[in-house]
DNA sequence: CATACTCTATTCTCTGTCGG
DNA sequence: CCGACAGAGAATAGAGTATG
């Protein structure tokens, strides 16, 4: 749960959030919010995969033990596989696509933003490169390489923010994703918004009961 | 179990390049 | 030559995971 009730954060008075604000208190719940931003990123890639068919290892898809059907992998299943690699090549999930005709391996870095960060993403290309071509000799799918925004509706806006060093089809919505694995896009979107209400009033309860907050908000009750 | 490393988000600053 | 822009690096922060 991405609850900010449940994180920990910085609670000292020497967090550059205390700073922020000369209040100790206030600094430390906004200290737990940012750790309940970084949190819900975690999440998502486990929601995905509680969501998705994750009936199969790596093991078996380089055993050539599995039958038709769509599944996923992720990047801690990948780690725990006989596929060895350098380490930090490994992509945050394989979609592995069985059927009469067609074996395809989707290779995708999840991200849980709108936009990916610029300096990393020629480095990332590279890398998922480097794993797809490890990848190839040893299993027999046609593969190719994806870099997801789960919150950006636009393939356009994907490739911007890549300052065009990705195609069109290298990337990937969030929507276009959920497709892919058969997962209902909105579930996953409902299932995050689920907290969202619990952290408002987490939020604004524990805001209000800082005595500086509150002696603050007296003086402007004309407002209420 | 402690430590080291990588991940997430975001902002600021410095530097270099390109075009007018 | 100067401004606009892009990119790199550092900083703020904690979470999560791998490993000895």
């Amino acid at each position: 749960m991405a609850l900010i009730e449940e994180r920990e954060g910085r609670r000292d008075a020497n967090s550059g959030y205390s700073r922020v604000f000369g209040n100790q208190q206030l600094g430390s719940l906004i200290s737990r919010v940012h750790a309940t931003s970084i949190s819900a990123g975690n999440e998502l890639e486990k929601i995905i995969s509680s969501l998705a068919n994750t009936s199969i290892t790596m093991d078996d898809i380089m055993d050539e033990n599995f039958s038709e059907g769509v599944y996923l992998i992720t990047k801690n299943a990948v780690k725990k596989s006989k596929l060895k690699l350098l380490s930090n090549l490994e992509p945050d999930l394989l979609i592995f696509i069985i059927e009469n005709k067609r074996r395809h391996c989707y290779i995708v870095e999840l991200k849980d933003g709108d936009n990916f960060d610029t300096k990393k993403s020629s480095g990332e290309k590279e890398n998922m490169k480097k794993f797809e071509s490890h990848i190839s000799k040893k299993i027999q799918f046609t593969t190719s390489i994806h870099f997801c925004c789960f919150n950006q509706d636009s393939k356009h806006m994907i490739v911007n923010g890549f300052k065009g060093r990705i195609s069109e089809e290298e990337a990937l919505t969030g929507k276009e994703l959920c497709e892919i694995i058969n997962v209902d896009f909105y579930k996953v979107v409902s299932m995050r918004e689920k907290d969202q209400e619990a952290n408002f009033k987490f939020f604004l309860d524990s805001l209000v009961e800082i005595p500086q907050v509150s002696s603050y908000l007296k003086t402007k009750k004309h407002l209420l």
